[in-house]
DNA sequence: GTCATTTTGTACCAATCGGTATGAAACTCA
DNA sequence: TGAGTTTCATACCGATTGGTACAAAATGAC
């Protein structure tokens, strides 16, 4: 019943989306992106919104393609399994290749004029909720004993996010997969997990002595968390 | 024999990296700069070049005055007192409140348009720098076993940048002083610290029972480290 | 006071910013 | 073959971008 559109929507916003990722939010120009995009600016308009919504829609394909990982690495039945998966996802998506270096979230607008205020805020508000789910994983992997009760899963979750997050740096500043793994790797070695390990460790050692999985602390285990 | 300046360069230029610190350099425009900087757009071109010397100058600035703990926090004679400093100074200089929140380095020019790649391509470089330093006092440490022989100061420094940087982001989002002190008491109670208070253990042990610092691992150290 | 020198404010530059008006082109339905 | 509807390309909008030309104003040297 009318002219119909000439470009792919979902391939379009796919280029948007790179560009985005590229440059920002402020260092993306609409000549940047119709050129990427391969359409014209009353196109873009008319598919899109505007510049804010149309960032606003690759910011939740970014979340849907290439953060997928995330959903289903919290899902893992035991934490050291989820951390891994986290971990090395995050690190895999800031050095994949066919995409920008880094992290749309924090390339997006960690700074920027009073104009863009609002898409930094959007970004700061998908960063507090990629914590949040985090917290809520380290939370239930403590009821479930895979972590000692007095550890703080709020601490934990804002410390491995700083991890996730300085990555995302060092991969815009142009560290290699190998680098970010190096990180992951000192991290598994020394942080959190060791902790993690270590509990596993003492509850396998319980589970051998037909002891309860919750009881006194080990000596051990004060020693690294 | 001319007409003297009206205005102080030092204060100004204060005032310049305030601006570019919490807008990024592309995001703080010449109106913005000159607004907060007192002055008109002949005077700054004429006291500072231009836009991206300006931005140069303040990043001289903010290394002087912002990060002159850093310097002082890896000349500390003892591994475990410099990170300390270095990790607290950091998350005060991200979180004074009398500068914009977060680090000028990472808010500067994460991701930007291809007309600010000098200015992206000279933050990736100071970073490097940054890390440079702390790889080599955990280096020195490393030598004076104050980390164990088989510890890797390029990995340790990556992380640890990782976590500086991460405070960074989340500084910028918003986060507080308290929030960033509890991401370092992570890292301290369970990370490369942690290897370092253990070492640090062992060599009291050891010169409490009057035997040479290298000697062998012990298992505790294999456990954190 | 006069000159040379530098800073100042104003007013401007071409280029680019995000965003649109407009009319031709391309489609479905009748 | 129209009528109706939507997309397309072009050409444009006011506002803002980084950067300057220019002349008045303010100084020290003579």
């Amino acid at each position: 019943m009318a002219r119909p559109r000439e470009f792919d929507v979902d391939s379009a916003l796919c280029a948007a989306l790179d560009v985005f990722w590229r440059q920002g939010f402020e260092g993306a120009s609409l000549t940047d992106l119709t050129k990427a995009m391969g359409i014209t600016r009353p196109s873009l308009y008319a598919a899109f919104g505007n510049k804010e919504t149309l960032f606003r829609k690759a910011l939740d394909r970014y979340y849907e393609v290439s953060m997928g990982f995330v959903r289903e690495a919290l899902a893992e039945p035991r934490l050291r399994g989820a951390l891994e998966k986290l971990l090395y996802g995050y690190a895999d998506a800031f050095t994949d290749a066919t995409h920008p270096a880094g992290c749309l979230t924090t390339n997006g607008a960690l700074a920027c004029s009073e104009a863009a205020e609002p898409v930094r805020l959007e970004l700061v508000t998908r960063r507090e909720a990629d914590e949040a789910a985090l917290r809520a994983r380290l939370a239930k992997a403590r009821a479930a004993g895979e972590l000692p009760p007095e550890s703080d899963p709020a601490a934990l979750a804002a410390y491995l996010m700083a991890i996730i997050q300085g990555m995302a740096v060092q991969a815009a500043s142009g560290a290699g997969r190998d680098a970010l793994y190096g990180i992951i790797a000192t991290t598994l070695r020394a942080g959190v997990l060791g902790a993690v390990s270590v509990q596993t460790r003492i509850a396998k050692s319980r589970k051998a002595a037909n002891r309860p999985l919750i009881g006194p602390k080990s000596t051990l285990r004060n020693v690294v968390m």
